[in-house]
DNA sequence: TTGTTAATGAAAGCCATTTTCATTAAGGAG
DNA sequence: CTCCTTAATGAAAATGGCTTTCATTAACAA
């Protein structure tokens, strides 16, 4: 019978080992916040609640740790343009399916939604077959994402 | 007979003055670079053509003219993920169709699509209006984006 | 031509992210 | 378990795109 965390909490060992990378204590920590916060956490954000919690962690760390993190497709990087990236864990064992964003341009609140996602993921997938043919490109990813001012901006004029 | 350069240069100054803005010299080169490239230009590219065409214009005025374009409508800032916003002309008289953008991530190569716009554009019309309702957001703009490699930086391995 | 005020440029500042480099520790070999 | 190689780490300094400050210039309305 295994010390420590039983199984379960653990998933990302495997990952993280397959692809020639150490489990570290600092991984764990930024792996544990990224799975039990909301989203779109920034560096500065972990940085905060891997303190507010326990353990002494830099943020060059954090910085290194979501890139290895992004490298192996546990995390996406986000950018929602104000000048900080953002994190969220993708798509995993437990969570996180597949999402676009819609942001407020005034209080930089972000809302996940899968509403019209299988439309526009088929459209997706036509247009980047078309793409791939007419540009002889090989494409690995998308973007989609709208901008706009939430109720609460759009009231308060 | 008005003095200096004659009329169908200067459909910009009407636009320009119109939203209180003053003509100015760097305001004219600014646009006259941009209405001449192929489009995509960092701050920095500006200021070098600027710079190697004729006259003495700050970075300063380059980011401060780029803001007033864009607010006026006649320029979108873009942003591609390497760190430093890009700028081209807006649809406007003469040019600049609506179009979306497939980016190289190994050369940061930027190629204009306009195919598959209209089915595009129809999905989006359809989806921001579920989303509005929905989520209750006005929403005012989109990305579009897809990543992916070139030919050339396919075949380099 | 003149006065008001927006526009400008040089220099300093800002700030998220990266680099440097000396120290620590993960994890395979024995 | 102990050693050893080398990846990982953190503090501090550096980077770099962009913004702010402030004294000077020039658009343009009167
Ligand atoms: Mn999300
Ligand atoms: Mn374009
Ligand atoms: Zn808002
Ligand atoms: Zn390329």
């Amino acid at each position: 019978m295994p010390r420590g965390k039983c199984c379960g909490q653990r998933w990302w060992q495997g990952k993280l080992q397959g692809c020639g990378y150490r489990v570290t204590a600092g991984r764990e920590a930024i792996l544990d916040i990224l799975s039990k916060s909301a989203g779109h956490l920034s560096a500065e954000d972990i940085y905060l609640k891997i303190h507010a919690r326990d353990a002494n962690v830099g943020l060059t760390t954090i910085y290194r740790t979501l890139d290895v993190l992004s490298d192996v497709g546990m995390v996406s990087k986000l950018d929602f343009g104000d000048g900080r990236a953002r994190y969220e864990l993708a798509e995993g064992p437990q969570g996180a399916r597949h999402h676009h964003h819609l942001v407020c341009t005034a209080c930089n609140k972000v809302i996940d939604y899968t509403d019209f996602i299988e439309e526009e993921v088929e459209l997706l997938k036509q247009t980047e077959k078309g793409l791939e043919k007419k540009y002889d490109f090989h494409i690995t990813g998308h973007v989609i994402q709208f901008y706009g001012l939430c109720r609460a901006c759009s009231e308060g004029k």
